[in-house]
RNA sequence: GCGCCCGUAGCUCAGCCGGACAGAGCAACUGCCUUCUAAGCAGUAGGUCGCAGGUUCGAGUCCUGCCGGGCGCGCCA
């Protein structure tokens, strides 16, 4: 339990010694009540608006209430004052040891610090990626595979049971599009064309993915098959080539997920689920539940597709849960929308005992959210919840200027240019230094760069010379003295300097910004509080500089010299429990 | 036209499901290297939190309207 929570209780076992005592009626909103370190340190160590909560419930002014609660609070254990301030704030000053005892909280759970248990083994589904398999991720989808993975493994740091899925649009237009493209490389291929037929076709929009890619994916179609498919028809090929570029395609993006270091539990087909009947099956359940009807639509404001024109198709009700429009669950030729698959997938996560489903979704599919959710909340009749979070756009930039799209990616940059060449601890972190619905500016320069600029290398850089005062202290004490359980031990009483308090305080506080982030499923956090923890270590590194007397090592003060040590083996591990989170490797040494 | 997101210091952005005088970095100016990596640190200066109302003991945070920017708006996913 973290130092806040332990305090939360420490507040509630007051306020119910005080109604016991009758000075305080029963049946306050004890919920509201909320621990927190204040804004100002100068105000103390931790801060409780309980007065102000319950003053309306209490009928009392706060300040008064705050005085009926402040004898109990004052002579509570680890507290050295308490004091009332503001319009009835109670501001609880904690005694020095109750800090340095987290010191050795963090030796002894070493990475594992800041773990929490408010997730209580609750399954949560987080999808995330999820793009067509019809060609190389871009940098856009590597934006969102970061967030989804570092939102997956903070979820688990909280307590809940996470499983990571990825969606795969393998039945729609997109990939008969894919396969035709496929096709037309492979007629050169095979040398049923000759070298300048592709290029003509996709000059004419008569296929649609140019990328060099489906060379490579061509030639290999080649080898497996030979020229069978030349004079096929194409009810024929389609399916067979179909199915060979999505498992090439499926093949190319896990190897580029794989080279950020994401992987996923469940991988599901969106063409397995029509197949399985899983969409009649969704669609008869909002059947079933009067929740269909036979409509025309009036046709969307704005730009009208050039094609427009009313018809009658089967609508879901989805303003009576907060959509705009009713939408429609079949094409014209009859086969369902990606909507209606998306509502068979989503029944089908809860039905796998999900009732926290999270989507991360690219921002071009905001228009989307709505639908989507009013879908779950029909489906499952409101016990399942489906949160999606939005990713604004990367702009990649190399020295401040727009860097140009690649050919051979077909239209974007590749995720794996970019990691091949800033590495994918740089990129993950990158990726969380804004969050999720702000556009994000990756520039190659900034980001490659070693000075504080860049965040990474901040980060990095307090990591780094953390390790470097264990290895000098490992040469001059012994190994065995410097070890996190020896280290446990020493005389934390010894650390005394406000700045060493300030660190540990900060520290104090990851698992807050654990629990915090995890219920706002916002893992840019982790990459902020990792940043602030960097400042306060370098600020004590220069102190140290400037002033001997807070040097780490002191050779004539061994004992001195150990509590240091642990603060700063802490400190070190509470930065690589933060860089796990996220996904990035700590580094021992930056040379 | 409608919906969603955004609007905080000259620039790039935080601001923890309303809380105590609004924070950081960059850029500018001034300092700190015989000492654990100066790839760092400290100080100074800089803001009507887009505008106008409203709710509240209390609003950058919630509500309404407007202004500005981004994204989206049947048979694409």
């Amino acid at each position: 339990m973290s130092l806040f929570a332990q305090y939360r209780d420490v507040v509630l076992m007051a306020v119910a010694s005080r109604v016991d005592a009758g000075e305080l009626p029963p049946g306050l909103p004890l919920e509201r009540i909320s621990v927190e370190p204040p804004r100002d340190p100068a105000h103390g160590d931790i801060a409780t608006n309980a007065a102000m909560v319950l003053a309306g419930a209490a009928k009392m002014a706060p300040r008064a209430l705050a005085e009926r609660l402040i004898g109990d609070l004052a002579t509570a254990s680890g507290v050295s004052a308490a004091s009332i301030a503001g319009p009835g704030f109670i501001n609880l000053r904690l005694k020095p040891e109750i800090w340095r005892a987290e010191v050795s909280a963090i030796l002894r759970a070493g990475i594992a610090y800041g773990a929490s248990a408010i997730g209580g083994g609750e399954p949560v589904n987080v999808e995330y990626v999820s793009a067509n398999p019809t060609g190389p991720m871009h940098v856009g989808h590597g934006r969102g595979a970061v967030v989804g993975d570092a939102l997956a493994s903070l979820l688990e740091k909280a307590g809940y049971r996470v499983t990571r899925e990825y969606y795969v649009n393998d039945a729609g237009a997109q990939v008969a599009a894919l396969a035709r493209s496929l096709y037309a490389r492979y007629l050169v291929a095979v040398g049923a064309r000759p070298d300048g037929h592709f290029a003509t076709l996709l000059a004419e929009g008569a296929v649609a993915y140019g990328g060099d890619y489906l060379i490579e994916a061509a030639q290999a179609l080649a080898a497996r098959d030979g020229s069978q498919w030349v004079d096929a028809a194409e009810d024929a090929w389609l399916p067979a080539l179909r199915d060979f570029a999505v498992e090439r395609m499926m093949a190319l993006i896990e190897a580029d997920l794989a080279a950020v270091g994401i992987r996923f539990d469940v991988t599901a087909s969106e063409r397995a689920l029509v197949a399985g009947g899983g969409v009649d099956e969704a669609v008869a359940l909002l059947a079933e539940r009067g929740l269909l009807y036979t409509g025309v639509l009036e046709p969307p404001k704005g730009k009208l597709p050039d094609d427009w024109e009313p018809r009658p198709q089967t609508l879901f009700r989805a303003t009576q849960f907060g959509d705009e429009v009713d939408r429609p669950l079949r094409k014209s030729d009859g086969s369902w929308t990606y909507f209606a698959a998306d509502l068979a997938y989503h029944l089908d996560k809860f039905r796998r005992g999900f009732r926290t489903m999270i989507d991360v979704w690219g921002a071009d599919h905001g228009g989307y959210v709505k639908r989507m959710q009013a879908g779950v909340n029909a489906l499952t009749g409101g016990a399942g919840a489906l949160d999606v979070k939005l990713c604004q756009l990367v702009t990649l930039l190399d020295g401040g200027e727009p860097v140009r799209m690649s050919k051979r990616a077909g239209t974007f940059v590749t995720l794996r240019e970019v990691v091949d060449r800033v590495g994918r601890d740089v990129f993950r972190f990158i990726m969380l230094t804004r969050k999720n619905d702000a556009p994000l500016e990756f520039d190659f320069q900034t980001v490659t760069e070693q000075s504080k600029d860049n965040p990474v290398f901040y980060v990095q850089y307090a990591h780094a010379r953390c390790c470097s005062v264990m290895r000098h202290a490992e040469a001059t004490l012994g190994a065995a003295a410097a070890t996190d359980a020896a280290l446990a031990a020493a005389p934390l009483d010894r650390l005394a300097d406000p700045a060493e308090l300030d660190l540990i305080r900060a520290m104090a506080g990851w698992p807050r910004v654990i629990e915090a982030a995890a219920e706002a499923h916002e893992p840019h956090r982790i990459a902020f509080f990792l940043q602030e923890l960097a400042a306060l270590f370098h600020l004590l590194w220069t102190r140290g500089k400037e002033d001997t007397e807070l040097r780490f090592l002191n050779p004539d003060d061994e004992a001195l010299t150990l509590a240091r040590l642990a603060l700063v083996r802490a400190t070190a591990i509470v930065i690589a429990s933060g860089l796990n989170v996220i996904g990035v490797n700590p580094v021992e040494e930056l040379r």
